[in-house]
DNA sequence: GATTTTCCTGTTGACATTCTACAGGAGTGG
DNA sequence: CCACTCCTGTAGAATGTCAACAGGAAAATC
């Protein structure tokens, strides 16, 4: 029972993906979770059933685009770019992030002074 | 159209306020959206249709319980108080979030040394 | 050359949570 | 009385994540 919050909070696995391919540059969808996956070591296990559809979403909203192309293992996969207006969103929504996660960690703190008269 | 993304990220909420309860003690509602509001200043709004439902949720859990009471302001208000498994809980949470946290901040930079061969 | 493994792309349906917008009651102050 | 603040909710829609399933093509193994 139990069992299974969501491991990613909702909105955050644009920002991941959208970071990712900012460093990377083109890549396809399976090298997108195996890299953070990696970086993530064994704290966060990426669902395709999540992850191809974010893509999806991504790329009807012109954050990224994409072409089909040849893997290096010479398979079939879809290369993932990030646009212009995709690094623009990236910027939106690290800076999101980072507010949240202020308010997060102030909230944290028993009591930030308040009043300073 | 397009319009407001979510302000708090899915399963953060319910973080915020057991914090806060933890922190103030029993307090109503409308207490928990001022203080909450009051620490973030301006960089977040909480909407009361997302924080009572929370609070229903949060109870059902077990993770606070509730009762009736009078405001300073000698209104009737519901008083929230975190229980023992609200505790539990809330350090459940934020040991997520600060897992999620480490993971965003290392994807973040260029690269971690990788191999190192 | 047949079988297994690895790589790679998707889809479907259930589920939880948040958002916007609405509705109302009970004190307080003018 | 009338407006304003305090305080508690509900309804419906939208979004995004999860688990589980399905499949095809190259490479490795036997």
């Amino acid at each position: 029972m139990a069992g299974s919050k969501t491991e990613v909070p909702q909105g955050t696995l644009d920002m991941l993906v959208l970071r990712t391919l900012q460093h990377l540059g083109p890549t396809h969808g399976w090298g997108i979770a195996r890299r953070i996956e990696q970086v993530a070591e064994d704290a966060l296990k990426m669902n395709q059933g999540t992850l191809y559809p974010a893509l999806v979403r991504l790329e009807q909203r012109g954050w990224i685009k994409s072409a089909w192309g040849v893997s290096d293992h010479n398979r079939r996969a879809r290369f993932y770019q990030i646009t212009a207006r995709g690094s623009k969103q990236l910027q939106v929504e690290e800076e999101r992030w980072d507010r949240i996660a202020g308010i997060i960690a102030r909230i944290r703190q028993p009591f930030p002074e308040e009043g300073a008269p």
